[in-house]
DNA sequence: GTCTATAGCAGGATAGAC
DNA sequence: GTCTATCCTGCTATAGAC
């Protein structure tokens, strides 16, 4: 990963994704993510044009395209508790996938950063979505809650919350058994019984 | 708030949370504290020793006390149930009084900083008594979850939520009438229906 | 495409006058 | 307690040699 086995472009951008995810954008040096990348420093700005560039590239990158697969389950993204039930499982493996990624996301979104635009572009198909099955379930009486945005806040407390981890396991011994392959599955369940689905399982 | 009705330190103190939870911690510079505290930038080390300590004295003079806290809901605290939704709804109202702290707190939480310290030091009685309400929850049978963690992971990801305020905003016209007043409530039975609790209102 | 060298600036901190 | 002036370090970015 960090050897000489890939392009130099390719190196930046991890050891970026790696240090941010960590640091946090501002708390990051291109001098630092150039010495972990075995780079010099002078291809940042060669290859992509300045650190705030390599920030949008890592999301072009790694962020996984949404246009497509939102096609590609038409039918599932009709009804409103099966489409939620995709959509937070979805999140959630993504989360769990590139946690570097979903940490990144994680900070920008509470700050009033010059990169949140670039997030919000990435993210918006997404939470649109959640948004538009949270007010058809609820007409359609599936959903039982007060206030959309309160309902929204929780879904997205609930689906982002992952990334925690790091922190969590202060609190938390491990003897415990997180199991990552079924916490899609168990996340699911609590926003679903949380929005007062009833559930056969 | 940012005249000079009050003292310096606490002027210095109120913009750093501003700018913190606003910028972050690294994006944020001594120089532009002091600018919207009208204090000279030496104050700063004077006062306080640093930037780090600045950081600090925030969560000693703004961070809800939780030692005694304890004690006086001592009652409550001895029921799963009971317990959980008053810490949830408590928790929830300080997001809400403090969004600045817990934007900070957000941040943090997420990041690998030398902050985390401090941070896990005020933090650590809610999060350990949350953990130790889930277990016995669990034991006496009104809690349903496979995983500690997983369902750990849940309550924060409801509780925190909040912060993401900002952001939501853009996802969701406001014609929706979210009330604070009624947040914390609906984050609490959220939390207790995900957890598999029956209740009766 | 990659490197060295350096420009140019902003950061945190403090010495010392008041 | 407060201020000015300054130190030093580290940052991003680029010009120009290879």
């Amino acid at each position: 990963m960090e050897l000489n086995d890939t392009d130099v472009k390719t190196r930046i951008l991890l050891s970026a994704k790696r240090l941010f995810a960590k640091q946090g954008y501002e708390g990051t040096s291109v001098r630092q993510i150039c010495e972990e990348a075995n780079a010099n420093i002078a291809l940042v700005s060669y290859h992509f044009g300045g650190k705030e560039k390599v920030f949008e590239a890592i999301f072009e990158q790694f962020y996984p395209g949404s246009e497509e697969a939102f096609n590609q389950y038409e039918d599932e993204l009709k009804n409103p508790v099966e489409g939620l039930t995709l959509i937070v499982r979805e999140i959630v493996v993504f989360t769990i996938n590139d946690k570097e990624l979903s940490d990144i996301i994680q900070q920008e979104l509470t700050l009033q950063s010059p990169r949140m635009e670039t997030v919000q572009a990435f993210l918006s198909p997404v939470w649109f979505k959640v948004k538009e099955l949270l007010e058809r379930g609820k007409e359609e009486g599936a959903f039982h809650f007060d206030s959309l945005t309160a309902a929204f806040l929780t879904v997205m407390g609930v689906t982002l919350s992952h990334k925690r981890f790091r922190s969590v396991n202060v609190w938390l011994e491990d003897n415990d058994r997180f199991i990552p392959d079924s916490y899609p599955d168990q996340a699911a369940r609590f926003v679903l019984q949380g929005l007062g689905v009833k559930l056969n399982s």
